[in-house]
DNA sequence: GGAAAAGCATACGGTAGCGTATGGAAAACA
DNA sequence: TGTTTTCCATACGCTACCGTATGCTTTTCC
C-alpha cells in the first residue's frame, strides 16, 4: 500500500504524547462502555488510540494484564466517587441519599451507567471481576447504610434501604420505561422518596 | 482421524429425535445464559445439537435468523409467564405481588435470571432485542400496576411501586451483596415490604 | 554525537468463527 | 422400488482476533 508513501511520522507532533498504561486504561474503559468486555479487542483498541497492537505488548503482558488494570482502575474510581457522593454533612443525610439516586439517574452519567453495567455483564462470567464488584458494592452498601443511620433509621432498616436503593437505581438502568408514563420525574420523585423517607 | 471408524449414524436412535427450529432455540437460550450473546455461536451452539453446522444452515438462514427466533420465543415465554404470575385472585393482590417478587429471588429460577439479564445485556447493543425488552417490560409493569390499583393505590403511585418492583428484582439480580448481612432473608423481606406495604 | 533504550510498525503463524458449496444418507412418497 | 425431499457432514474461503518476532525511529543518556 503506498497512497504518497508519506510516512506518519508525527503522531500529534503538538503535545508529544506517549501512550502511557493509563491512557490505554482510560480508552479502554471508554471502548468498555460502548461495546461491552467481549468488545474489548487489542487491535481495535490500539486503533482507537492511533497506533498497533505493536505498541499493545508492548504496554502490556497479554489482553489479560489490560483487563486487570481496567478492572482496577473501574475499582479505584468507583470508590472515589462513593466517598465523595455519601460524604456527611450532618443533618442533611436524607437529601444526600437523594442526590446519590439523582446522580445515577439515567440521563446525566449515561457513560458512567453503561461502564457500571458492562462491568456487572462481565462479572457474570468472571470470577476476578465478580470478585471486584461484590467489593465495590459492599463499599457502596457500607456508605449509605451509614447514611441511613444517621438519618435515624435502625440497623436493619438502614441495611435494607441500602442495598433497596442501588437495587433500584441499577435496576432502573436495565429496564426500558420510556414509554411507561409521560411523567417520569414525577414517577422517579416518588421512587426516591420510597427510598429515603419513613 | 479415525477412532475406528464407526460411523456416528443414529443419533439418539431411540427416539428419532430430528432438530426443528424449536430444539435448536431452546438450546440456544440455555447457551445464551449461560455465555451471553457473545457466546452464541452457531458452530458451538450446533456441536451442543450434537450436529454440525451444516445442519445449522438448513434450519436458519444465519445466525441473525437465530437470535430473531431467540428473542421472539423469550418474548412470548415472558409473557405467558407474567400472566401467570399476575392473574388475579381478588382480595390476594398484595400476596401476589410478594409472590411476583419472590419469582424472581435469585436463588430458584437461577437460570431465568442469567435470561434475563443477558437479554438485557444484549439490548444494550441492539435496537430490536431493545424493542422487545421495552415491550416485556411495559407488559410487566402494566400487569403489576394493575395488582397495585386493585389493592387500592392511586394510579400514580401504583405505576412507582410497579416500577420499583421490577427495579429493585432486576437490580438485586446484578449485585453481589451477600457478605453484607447474615440475615439476607429478613433484608428481602424488608425490602419486599418497602416495596408493596402502604 | 554515538550507543542504548523506549516506543511503535509490520509481518507472521495460529485459532475461531461465519457463511457457502457440495455430497451422502435417510425418510417420505409415488 | 425408484425418486424426491429432508436432514446433515465435510470441505472450503474469508475475516477477525491473539500473541510473537523483528526491525525502524525517536528519545535519552553518557
Amino acid at each position: 500500500m503506498k497512497t504518497t508513501s508519506v510516512k506518519p511520522r508525527k503522531r500529534a507532533a503538538a503535545t508529544r504524547t506517549q501512550l502511557d498504561p493509563d491512557r490505554w486504561v482510560e480508552v479502554a474503559i471508554d471502548l468498555l462502555a460502548k461495546e461491552g468486555v467481549s468488545g474489548l479487542r487489542v487491535e481495535v483498541l490500539a486503533k482507537r488510540c492511533g497506533v498497533t497492537k505493536g505498541s499493545f505488548y508492548w504496554h502490556f503482558k497479554d489482553r489479560q494484564a489490560l483487563l486487570d488494570a481496567v478492572l482496577e482502575q473501574w475499582k479505584l474510581g468507583r470508590i472515589r466517587d462513593i466517598e465523595k457522593t455519601t460524604a456527611v454533612t450532618p443533618g442533611n443525610e436524607r437529601d444526600q441519599l437523594h442526590y446519590a439516586i439523582e446522580v445515577y439517574g439515567a440521563s446525566r452519567n449515561r457513560k458512567g451507567m453503561s461502564i457500571e453495567l458492562a462491568v456487572r455483564d462481565w462479572a457474570r462470567h468472571d470470577p476476578q471481576a465478580a470478585a471486584i464488584v461484590e467489593a465495590v458494592d459492599l463499599y457502596r452498601l457500607e456508605c449509605t447504610r451509614k447514611l441511613f443511620v444517621a438519618a435515624g433509621m435502625s440497623d436493619a432498616e438502614a441495611k435494607s434501604r441500602s442495598l433497596l436503593l442501588y437495587a433500584c437505581v441499577f435496576g432502573l438502568s436495565l429496564m426500558h420505561y420510556t414509554h411507561f408514563d409521560d411523567n417520569l420525574a414525577d414517577l422517579k420523585q416518588r421512587i426516591a422518596e420510597r427510598i429515603v423517607s419513613n
